[in-house]
RNA sequence: GUGGGCGUAGCUCAGCUGGUAGAGCAUCGCGUUGUGGUCGCGAGGGUCGCGGGUUCAAUCCCCGUCGCUCACCCCA
């Protein structure tokens, strides 16, 4: 069970919890790198008019600041706390351009903070895996195909379960928009935005009130956030809800980016992607490629992994710098395996043996066992003190530490696997445990 | 920020119309006196979230407050 410690919020683990989080994160890692990323991480801490820039968080976001400035007064707050690792990415990139490489891919993996109400799901602090490209005034359209493959193949070894990229373009929504003659596609995307949730009739209704539409216009973009499928070629479909508008410029590069990356999805990990038309993202700096992730038999969390394509992440003087990349709620996710037991690790602790005293002078004698089996890369713990047999196995056993070493007065070995209780004789220098007893093993189980 | 629900042992909870607390699990001990798990017996552990009010008497009723939780909002 992941439980919540006496403050809201913040999530913090169990030892065999954070095995299971750390074997997450040496997954992203191994991922990522395989396909080129570099690590950076950015301070926690920004400064206030960085984050509070690109507006819509602003009332999540947490001040930091001293108790006391220099003359005793209560300090206002010049810095804040990062709630997402994009904004902190551009600031390091225009910081840093002219020691970056470009296009310059980077994964970052790092606690963030934001002063919401937490509920199911919903942290004040988690931590969230990004991986970004950069490009230096421009960003092949090939990047983000390649940045939806990559986190797809990373969720893939995170053994999670089945997840869907639901993938849609912006360019494709707001051109389809502006072809059936509606300007106002901010607003249409924040009412279609809610079809999920409030439902088609209100959505329609909202459309008319709100983004000017006709009801003819209100159902044409109803209908097109309808569109979900597996089939990569979503042209023919969007083109017949036109009627008689033609497409403008704009939607035909969203259908044809769209298509591109679904068709790359579909053959390179197939049945993982599909294309949605109703998703939008609720930030205003996605400007192409947009996605989102659903867990399947999580749907409650919504989200888990989202993300898409800007066009400029950052500028500095002229320089513009477009960006696309993906963001995993890693806190989230972890959350929701370690409560449904979908996820565990076999033991508590990272000792493969457990080295018993008989007597308390034995101690520096056990010891030696022990390091000549820490040499040889086996996790190895000696018992504090002689107590009975009994009790220093028990003590093992409720670790879940799997082997027990005795020495006897003649200095002969023999090691006890305590789940068997099979007891042999053994060579500190040469014993060797069972390939998956030597570390902890993380189990996935049927929910 | 707005609204609902809930705060009793380490955990999960019971405690009737008010009479100052109990169970299961966990922990520890003993049986089994230096080779665990089962079983049996026993023990420890509580400001009943906090403050105030009503009452002879409050875990229980009332008010306030803090915390947790769910929903809205927003998002990973």
């Amino acid at each position: 069970m992941a439980r919540t410690a006496s403050l809201s919020g913040y999530l913090e683990l169990l030892p065999e919890e954070r095995l299971v989080e750390l074997h997450m994160l040496d997954t992203l890692r191994r991922v990522f790198e395989a396909h080129g990323f570099s690590s950076i991480e950015s301070r926690a801490v920004e400064p206030l008019e960085v984050l509070l820039g690109k507006g819509e968080i602003d009332k999540e976001v947490y001040a930091v600041s001293r108790i006391h400035d220099d003359d005793g007064a209560a300090a206002a707050a010049k810095h804040a706390l990062h709630f997402d690792l994009t904004v902190p990415f551009a600031r390091y990139v225009v910081e840093n351009a002219g020691h970056l490489a470009f296009p310059f891919r980077r994964y970052q993996i790092q606690k963030v903070w934001r002063g919401e109400r937490p509920q199911a799901g919903r942290f004040r602090e988690f931590t969230q895996a990004d991986i970004d490209i950069v490009g230096d005034g421009e960003l092949p359209f090939r990047c983000d195909v390649e940045i939806a493959l990559v986190m797809a193949r990373a969720l893939e070894a995170l053994r999670i379960g089945e997840f869907t990229l639901r993938v849609n373009s912006r360019k494709l929504s707001e051109g389809f928009y502006r072809s059936i003659g509606l300007e106002d596609t901010a607003a249409v995307l924040r009412a279609v935005d809610k079809l999920e949730k409030i439902g088609a009739e209100r959505v329609a209704a909202e459309l008319v009130e709100t983004a000017g539409a006709s009801e003819t216009q209100a159902e044409q973009a109803l209908a097109l956030a309808r569109i979900r499928t597996s089939e990569p070629d979503v042209a023919p479909r969007v083109l017949d809800l036109l009627g008689d508008a033609a497409p403008d410029d704009l939607l035909r590069q969203g259908l044809e980016e769209l298509t591109t990356v679904m068709a790359e999805l579909t053959s390179r990990v197939p049945g993982r992607a599909e294309a949605d038309l109703s998703i939008a993202r609720g930030l205003d700096y996605y400007t192409g490629t947009v996605i989102e992730t659903v867990l399947h038999g999580h749907e409650e969390l919504g989200s888990v992994c989202s993300g898409g394509r800007y066009e400029s992440l950052a500028t500095k003087g002229r320089r513009s710098f477009p960006g696309v990349g993906l963001s995993i709620g890693l806190t989230r996710l972890l959350s929701a395996l370690l409560d449904s037991g979908e996820v565990s690790a076999s033991r508590k602790v990272p000792t493969a043996v457990y080295v018993t005293l008989r007597e308390d002078q034995d101690w520096p004698a056990a010891q030696d066992v022990a390091d000549q089996l820490r040499e040889r890369g086996i996790s190895a713990e000696v018992a504090l003190s002689a107590e009975k047999f009994g009790k220093q196995i028990k003590y093992a056993d409720r670790r879940g530490i799997p082997y027990v070493w005795f020495t006897d007065e003649q200095g002969r070995h023999e090691v006890k696997d305590i789940r068997s209780g099979q007891q042999t004789e053994a060579d500190p220098a040469s014993w060797s445990p069972a390939a998956v007893d030597l570390t902890p093993q993380i189990r996935f189980n049927d929910r």
